[in-house]
DNA sequence: CTACATTATGCAAAGATTTGCAATTACAAG
DNA sequence: CTTGTAATTGCAAATCTTTGCATAATGTAG
């Protein structure tokens, strides 16, 4: 069974219908890997199936986050991007204000933190879809970076 | 010192201009109060100053935020809202991926987080922007919501 | 108060994202 | 394989948000 073939047969399990549409989106988005935009993983599909239209990829895109197949962010005030959820070493996304650089955030750490939210607000994070702003490590470091914005 | 010129001096001393827009889309938040839209600050704004331009009010928003004196959030795919910091009592927000609702999250309980990560990866979350996802008690108890997806 | 450098605004256009609706299609059941 | 229902798609239009540029205004220094 291929890659694209068995995240198919996931969404499927979550009770998604399994369409063209979704099928090339998904094995795109597998096969480009990495972050990607909705721009990037449209025109690429467009080739395989060229009637495809955008509203499908976003409507896509969000059936794919809902089922849990992929994590999406937004870094700084650029558009969405998304990632594959890798089920073997599942993250959290670090995105820099700064520089905009996407790291990752290992789930251990995030997992002690939902637990005392959840028992202070009842509140459930979604560990794997966990997506933080902030200072990277270099640009924290650079004092240029924010404060009193006095160049 | 009304609300409104305390917060013009907030800004001013962050390095930003003080012009009349942004001095009445302060005092408009400030007046409001709670959660904002874009759309709603505008309209109300614009009463006061009928010029006032829909860009003007995303750029001052965004400017407001940089200074800290907002925090903002995407409530689900709706348009971005925002609300005035509060300074007494900052504090994170939890936005509920099923019904919407926000609910505040002390920054006491981010801050061990914020501390974890800072020492594993260097990042530097800001606590007072911290919005995240996930579901609420309420609707975390509907079993309903989104398991199997098969209601 | 005046002049200056820089930042902010308005406007219009572009880009990103969502939505309503009719036609099509996937999947389950017979 | 045929039938029926509910989900999905494409399309077009509506929203939301950002951006380039010329003009206007702010805050600083003389």
């Amino acid at each position: 069974m291929s890659c694209g073939e068995r995240l198919a047969q996931q969404l499927r399990e979550k009770g998604y219908r399994v369409t063209p549409q979704r099928t090339i989106l998904l094995e795109t988005i597998a096969h480009k890997g990495g972050h990607l935009s909705v721009q990037t993983v449209y025109q690429d599909a467009r080739e395989r199936l060229p009637g495809l239209n955008l509203a499908t990829v976003y409507r896509t895109v969000d059936s794919l986050r809902d089922a849990g197949l992929i994590d999406c962010y937004a870094p700084g005030s650029e558009p969405m991007q998304f990632a594959l959820r890798d089920l073997e070493n599942p993250h959290g996304h670090l995105v820099c204000r700064s520089c905009g650089e996407v790291s990752d955030l290992d789930l251990e750490l995030v997992e002690a933190f939902r637990q005392r939210v959840s028992g202070a607000n009842g509140f459930q994070i979604e560990g794997n879809h966990l997506t933080l702003e902030g200072l990277c490590a270099v640009c924290a470091a650079d004092d240029r970076v924010k404060p009193g914005r006095g160049g």
